[in-house]
Formats: structure tokens, C-alpha cells, sequence
DNA sequence: GTCTATAGGGTGATAGAC
DNA sequence: GTCTATCACCCTATAGAC
């Protein structure tokens, strides 16, 4: 009986190891195929399997896009608990933050496509994936406050701002700094028009 | 001779108009599936043909694509046209510009994707169909100029700033205005930041 | 847990009859 | 110009042997 409690313990190990291994195999797919070009049959190749073994680890293709979608977003609330936020230097914040969010976007496409655009026809994140992603939200919500940043709309067109910059990045100049090389002088302008005339009230 | 020469000019238009009906159709269902998700099987139902017979009027489904992003920076290029461009009044030229953005995206996901994302795996624009959409970049450029914006970092940076609100209303909430209702304000801000100190120069 | 086999579809593209 | 037939794949998912 201890023996077999024991052995339970180390086949959920197993388990783990070889789901992590299934998702960094779909990344790297991704990556080369576009995130709606991912196959089963060939991601099962990629880790020495054949297609319907992978239904032992995920319940279907689109738990696995849920799997990474939820990934992605785990990895933009790491990135972004990495960042110091300094009150007295709201322009240095958002600015390096900007930067931070462009490198991000920019070291996968594929993820880009998963986490921002709807680039898998019939996929869209399960309520739990969903949640992951509101949570990270609200998580760069709070840091915006800390920084004077309250009102709705004004946050609103920060992650326009932001959103826009990496995508034309994205999208115009990939692997270039075109676009990221503006994150300061967009966070200036953005600092200046949200406390324009804050003094005087 | 004669004869033959007048009915190759019919078959010509009849031609083109068969290619028209298909491009409409194809539309149709790259609204309902996603731009990757268009078949050429089903575009061919869609039209009461065969599979087959649409290589009659399309060297491939790539060819159909390349007609689709043009015609879409053409109607882009149409809509800025009708546009007016007051020099007296860069924000609220610029406003409308950005609301006229934003509704042309939101009328076809479909061909915001073409045009903006790269959601087609394997493909890419033709040369051809690229020179189309770089003509319609210059336009906008010469229109921006008429307003006193003419540094390239400007011109980015105002790009970056519409993608993020079109972008932003496209992926989090389509068919509302969470976003669109931001240009004006997003073009005074730009405004006063391009002409901040100009008039001490 | 992994496999083979297969269900039940789908895909773009081509050959060749009419 | 349109068709049928077909090539040579692709796909997700399931049943059931081992």
C-alpha cells in the first residue's frame, strides 16, 4: 500500500514532466506554423508519440491552446512583477514598461497571436484560461494607480498606445526596433496629456 | 473575325464579372469562418461551381488572397479619400481619421486580419499585391504632411496610436465603442505633443 | 499508457472527358 | 469552361488490443 501511494506520487511527476514536454514542443510548432497551423499528429512526432497518445495528457486540441493561452499570460504577470514601478518617475515606468511589453510580444510570434489576436478560427479561451488572462489585467490595473493612473479611459488608451506599438512592430518590422524605439517619447506624451493641468485642480 | 473579336470582348467581362462574384463569396465566408479558415471547396459551392473550375478564373488560393488584400487597401485608400482634410484643425482631422479607422476595421474581421495580421499561415502578399498597400501608406503620409506632421517618428508613432485603438476595439470589444470613443482624445494628445515649442523655433 | 486502425471528415491541386 | 475522378495529402478524435 505505501509502495503503490509512493509510485502514484512519482507517475503524477512523470505526468507533468511529459505534459510540459508536449507544450514546449506545441511552442516551438507554433512558432514555425503560425499558432492555427498547430497539428496534433505533428506535435506528436515532435515528442515521440503518436497522435492519440497525446489524449492521455490533454482532454483535446483546444485544452491545449488553453494550456498555453493561460501560459502566455502567467509569463506577461512574471515579466511585469520584474519591472519597477516608481511613482516619482511615471515616464521611466511607463516607458521601460512599453519596452518590456514589445520585447515580449516580439520573442513570440505565436504567442502574440494566441494571447491578442482571434488567429485560431473556432478557438476562443475556456473560462478558466479567460480568468488567468483577467487576472494579469487587473494586476497591470493596480500598478497603473500606483502611478496616478486611475481613470478608465485613461488606461484604456495606454494599452491602446502600448497595443499599437507592438503590433506594428510586430507586424512592419519584426525582429527591428522601429516602433520600440518610441516607447519613451509615447510615454511622455501620454504622461503629459494624463496630468495635464492636474496642478491646477 | 469580326464577330470573334466582339465576343472575346463579352467573354472578357463575363469573365470578370465571374471573378467578382467569386471574390464577393469569398468574403462572405471569410467573414463567417476567419480569413484562415476560407476553403476553396465551399467558395466554389458557394457560387454553383466545382472546386475545380474556380482555378479557371484563380491561378491558386494564394492568387485569391492577393486580389482580396489589394481590393482591401483599395477601399481603404477610397474611404481616406472621402475624408476631408482641414490644415486649420490637425485634431479634428485627426479624430475622424482615427473613427473612420476603427469603423473600416470593424466592418470587415475578415479583412483586418488580411491586411493587418499575419493569420494565413504560408502565406504572404504577392509583390504586386504589397505595391498596392504601400501606395496606400504613401497616401495617408501625404495627407498626414498636409497637417504639419511630417517626421517619421510622427508618422509612426500616429500609426502605432490608431492600430492600438482599432486593435484594442477589434480583440476586447467588438462592435462597441470602448475605443473609438477615445480618438479625439488620443488625437488632441498627439496634436499637442507634435507641436509642442514649435511656435518658439 | 501506448499503440494500430479507423471513423468521418477535410484540404489544394491536377488530368482529362465533354 | 465545366465537369468527374482522383492524387496525395491533411485533420481531430475514438475504439480497442496489448
Amino acid at each position: 500500500m505505501t509502495a503503490t501511494a509512493g509510485t502514484s506520487h512519482v507517475r503524477a511527476r512523470r505526468r507533468e514532466q511529459t505534459r510540459t514536454e508536449i507544450l514546449a514542443a506545441a511552442w516551438r510548432l507554433a512558432e514555425r506554423d503560425g499558432i492555427a497551423g498547430l497539428s496534433l499528429r505533428e506535435l506528436a512526432r515532435e515528442v515521440g508519440m503518436q497522435a492519440p497518445s497525446l489524449y492521455t495528457y490533454f482532454e483535446s486540441k483546444a485544452a491545449i491552446y488553453d494550456e498555453m493561452f493561460a501560459a502566455g499570460y502567467r509569463e506577461l504577470d512574471a515579466m511585469e512583477a520584474d519591472l519597477e514601478v516608481d511613482p516619482a518617475d511615471p515616464v521611466g515606468t511607463l516607458a521601460a514598461s512599453g519596452e518590456a511589453f514589445i520585447d515580449f510580444c516580439g520573442a513570440s510570434l505565436a504567442r502574440f497571436q494566441l494571447m491578442f489576436t482571434r488567429a485560431v478560427p473556432g478557438w476562443e479561451p475556456s473560462p478558466g484560461a479567460y480568468a488567468v488572462s483577467v487576472a494579469s489585467y487587473q494586476r497591470s490595473v493596480d500598478e497603473f494607480a500606483r502611478l496616478g493612473i486611475d481613470e478608465p479611459r485613461h488606461i484604456d488608451l495606454l494599452t491602446a498606445l502600448f497595443a499599437g506599438l507592438a503590433s506594428q512592430q510586430l507586424a512592419n518590422d519584426p525582429g527591428g526596433d522601429r516602433w520600440r524605439r518610441l516607447s519613451r517619447e509615447a510615454a511622455e506624451m501620454y504622461v503629459t496629456h494624463v496630468t495635464r493641468g492636474r496642478r491646477q485642480r
